[in-house]
RNA sequence: GGUCCCAUCGUCUAGAGGCCUAGGACACUACCCUCUCAAGGUAGAGACACGGGUUCGAAUCCCGUUGGGACUACCA
């Protein structure tokens, strides 16, 4: 049987890590197992829900190299793929339902149940629903009825013991009563998820739903609509949270945690695939770095984790400046440009392209390439207080002298730069330490940058000079 | 409250009874390299939550405790 896995995000507000963790997870599994893999929105809480927010969804999905088979932008032979376009689809289906005796008209107002609710609770008793509208008599419900009480449809929940039979959590039984009957349709004729996820997962065809454990107890009951619609429910495998440093729940009190944000910050794509693959997932005991090739084809559910994991910046970054150290220079250039020209630097592509060989080692992140490359694509170097202090301590005459130097070098490669600035540090007495900082104050604006003469040799005679005597005393 | 899930270095993890004086990676510390900052190299410190069993033998199996988390909605 084909494999066919699905991820199913609800477009409100930016695409989480945690949440597209499981999708990454489940786009893997379908690559690895040749099947196909189903983009499928859940859109119908239509009042978060926007136009923008979907998009993002989208683009975050494909910026990070996950792609799909079928889905709402391309279409499929289950259309439509957003669920607030399959409306019908879930009313024909309660229907079904209602009319098979699987559900039933529930008249229970809010304040009804959220009172029996405290009741049960206060008596130490399950707080689920307890099945009043379910035993109505022919009577009670025509008067209910006669009335035009509104009513939502619930599901009438098969008894006894519950059996999901996970593929990461293993075999987990829930004991009777425990799954109380659900709406799946509300007084206002809208499908409840738990309806709209089985009839999708159903009619799609999935074969395997990967997705997070706070669903865990959504398959016993998404598995018997299933049933009760005459379908086969799939498998499920349900992957644990993802958290933050604090062990709580990853959320947007813990800094960045879209994957929106993190490209923003200059995450590029190969590393956050690879961190997230690793939350939760290993290839085996030594591997860490793993491209998106060797994801798919090692990756398997076998070796999913089931203990929740911490999300951790600082290796995600590591990470980051290890892909970018193995980028092509006109690649990292090229990616660069935007964060360079957001900060307002007029950029020249070619000598981006051969200053990156100097930078990229020294980048966790491309927004960092701002701060490293400023002094090529800005004259603006007022020296920061670092620099300054340096620019002080400097000999009488330093600078003066540097300039001196500088002006006739010929031929300007880094080579005979660095031999110059040499010759002039030990004309002073100084070190090589001691000699280069205060040209790099001067030149840069900062105590720390690029290898030197790399740097002047990028920068030129002409605009190396004229920051010299600029700074000069 | 009830049910369920989870429990190895600070973090991500390897480990499916003897291969474990517990392996790898990030972070941390020291040293090397070095024009600053990085990168890189070498070394180091660092964990089986606790208590009972089972067994010749347990990080691995069972029970309990503790601690986290989820669910218990006309949210998804």
């Amino acid at each position: 049987m084909k494999v066919r896995a699905r991820f199913a995000p609800a477009p409100s507000g930016s695409l989480h890590v945690g949440n597209v963790r499981t999708g990454l997870f489940s786009w893997a599994f379908a690559r690895h197992h040749g099947g196909e893999f189903i983009l499928r929105v859940e859109d119908t809480d239509a009042s978060r829900v926007t136009e923008e927010a979907y998009r993002g969804v989208l683009e975050s999905l494909a910026w990070l190299g996950i792609d799909w088979d079928e889905g709402p932008d391309v279409g499929g032979p289950f259309e439509p793929y957003r669920q607030s376009q399959r409306l019908d689809i879930y009313r024909e289906h309660a229907d079904r339902l209602l009319a098979s005796g699987h559900a039933y008209r529930c008249y229970c107002t809010a304040e009804e149940l959220d009172a029996r609710r405290k009741a049960a609770l206060a008596a130490g008793r399950p707080p689920g629903y307890d099945g009043r509208c379910r035993v109505l008599t022919e009577e009670e419900r025509a008067a209910h009825e006669a009335q035009a009480r509104p009513s939502a449809l619930r599901f009438a929940m098969t008894e006894g013991e519950h059996v999901l039979s996970d593929l990461v959590k293993g075999e987990v039984r829930f004991p009777p009563g425990q799954l109380g009957d659900f709406v799946i349709v509300r007084s206002d004729g809208s499908p409840v998820f738990l309806l709209a996820v089985a009839v999708d997962d159903m009619l799609m065809g999935v074969t395997h739903v990967i997705r997070g454990d706070d669903l865990l107890a959504s398959g016993p009951r998404n598995a018997a609509v299933i049933q009760a619609l005459g379908g086969t429910p799939p498998v499920y495998a349900h992957v644990p949270q993802v958290l933050g440093p604090d062990r709580q729940p990853l959320s947007k009190r813990h800094g960045s945690t879209s994957v929106e944000a993190f490209r923003e910050q200059g995450i590029v794509p190969e590393a956050l695939m690879n961190y997230l693959s690793l939350l939760g997932w290993s290839k085996d005991a030594e591997t860490t770095l793993v491209s998106r090739e060797e994801l798919i084809a090692s990756f398997d559910l076998d070796r999913v984790s089931s203990n929740p994991a911490a999300f951790d910046t600082a290796k995600l970054e590591w990470m980051n400046n290890h892909y970018i150290q193995t980028l092509e220079d006109d690649d990292l250039a090229s990616r660069c440009v935007r964060f360079l020209t957001e900060a307002g630097l007029l950029v020249d592509p070619v000598l981006l392209g051969r200053a990156m060989p100097l930078v990229k080692e020294r980048m966790k992140t491309l927004a960092e390439s701002v701060e490293l490359l400023r002094f090529l694509f800005s004259d603006d170097v007022e020296p920061n207080e670092k620099a300054a202090g340096l620019i002080e301590k400097a000999p009488e005459g330093y600078l003066a002298a540097a300039t001196e130097r500088l002006e006739t070098l010929d031929p300007w490669t880094a080579e005979a730069i660095q031999e110059a600035l040499d010759g002039l540090a030990e004309s002073a007495g100084l070190n090589r330490t001691k000699g280069w900082q205060p040209i790099r104050a001067a030149v840069t604006g900062s105590n720390v940058s690029p290898p030197l003469p790399q740097s002047l040799e990028l920068l030129g005679r002409d605009r190396t000079v004229a920051r010299l005597v600029g700074s000069a005393r």
